[in-house]
DNA sequence: AAGTAAAAAATTGCATGCAATCATGGGTGT
DNA sequence: ACACCCATGATTGCATGCAATTTTTTACTT
């Protein structure tokens, strides 16, 4: 039972003694443990509610107890992660309210930076999207999900990167990634429908940012995400009533 | 020069011997240490960029480093402090253009409040904000700023309640906060039209949420917030250049 | 006297230690 | 057999210790 921790190899990330690496060094070895926990967890390593023994992430990390202890403080504070008093961490489990809460929140930031958006981005930058978009489209033709998923991401990453706001990225990026831990296997293999309604979603987008109509653009996008949370909510009761006991399979994201 | 932490009194957390004390804990040692150093940066009794030593700071709290530290690494992922390697922990310092990200971040997020608030808020919830909103009026008229303030805070965290989605609330919980450091003299003193165009734009958000206006109510949101901004960035620039060695007052809050 | 170099003091970063708490298993009683 | 209780081991929570810095002080040179 102590193989819950398969999928990472155990590179200690400080020299056996003293400190830091003097050299190689480039970032803080909290930021590195922080970042490979997250990392850790995202990739879904472990499953919902699944227990995170200091022992065993020490050893595989190869850190001590103290600074551990301080990353999993901040993922606790960040929501990927659930701290029981004197009863460790565990995998923050997301229920379905949960995830729809996350949802129309990430729709609320992708409203906000398609609002921005349209006030700060170039003409090379909107014709990046749709050059984006219509890679996308040449994917979607093709019932290629892997490519028309690949795309889907650049582009909505290109309108948050628009928006030219560190503070709504940081914030946009930590939540996307407790969304990520979920994986909706949700793919458009059988919603063939949402996925031509998605399609149609994004023309609209694209046609938005182009008129820079950023009100306008800021309802889509929120509808878009809103959509998006409800098929993934409708996948996610399948799968939970389902309960296949260990869903390993490489499942893509919906939408 | 060590006078730098006055204003908190130095009331242990902890039992001098032992752990958590057996009887009284309601929060853990940890939520009750990152309470507290919140409370105490956001207040503001450290100056921009105004160093957090960990001796004083544990002396202050009467803990020791180890849950000191985990304090301090959450907060400085929450972006209230910088913690710069091998040379400690300092108030981050925001820029006039932090603060812009965080008010149109902040606008985005209230928008997006709105727009749930509208899907979702009872009569009695609306006819609340309603009641609060003539309160605010009735500041307004008698030119009572401190009631106005008191007033305008309701509805908008009333507004954020009613959105229901308890991971929009914590984000916006930790934005304000971040904002709330700096204190904007930015009062309607010297902006008495700045005044009345805010109460009008009240107005339209009342309106908007009688009407269950969502997308409207959003933008409607998203703009206040950003001409709130636009008003303490102003002060913010008047502040910067006079310099006032220790604005040590007790400034109003920007609208 | 100003600037620089070296030494001392203070501070940070992490590992370890110890008490308190939780988890587990075996035994007893009914 | 089932429930309850206590002993044992594992784990968490925090304090402390020590090496690697950084900062401050002191001494010295030009």
């Amino acid at each position: 039972m102590s193989s819950t921790i398969p999928h990472i190899e155990a590179v200690p990330l400080a020299e056996p003694t003293g400190r830091t690496s003097p050299a190689r060094d480039e970032t803080s070895l909290h930021e590195e443990i922080l970042a490979r926990l997250r990392d850790y967890i995202v990739e879904g390593h472990v499953a919902d509610g699944g227990r995170l023994s200091e022992r065993q992430l020490c050893e595989m990390l190869g850190v001590s107890r103290t600074p551990l202890r301080e990353a999993l403080k901040v993922l606790a504070a960040e929501g990927l992660v659930e701290l029981l008093p004197n009863r460790g961490a565990r995998v923050r489990p997301l229920s379905a309210a949960d995830i729809q809460e996350l949802f129309d929140l990430m729709g609320g930031l992708e409203g906000l930076a398609g609002r921005l958006a349209c006030e700060k981005i170039s003409e090379e930058g909107i014709e990046k999207i749709a050059q984006y978009h219509h890679d996308m489209y040449g994917f979607y033709m093709r019932q290629d999900m892997q490519g028309y998923f690949r795309m889907n991401q650049l582009i909505h990453r290109a309108i948050v990167d628009a928006a030219a706001n560190a503070t709504l990225h940081a914030t946009y990026e930590s939540l996307a990634g407790r969304i990520r831990r979920v994986r909706f296997s949700a793919n458009f293999a059988r919603k063939r429908e949402r996925w031509s309604e998605a399609m149609r979603e994004h023309e609209l987008i694209l046609d938005a940012l182009r008129r820079r109509a950023g009100s306008e653009l800021s309802d889509i996008l929120f509808q878009h995400l809103r959509n998006k949370g409800a098929a993934a909510i409708a996948y996610f009761g399948e799968e939970q009533t389902n309960a296949a006991p260990a869903p390993e399979g490489k499942p893509a994201r919906v939408d």
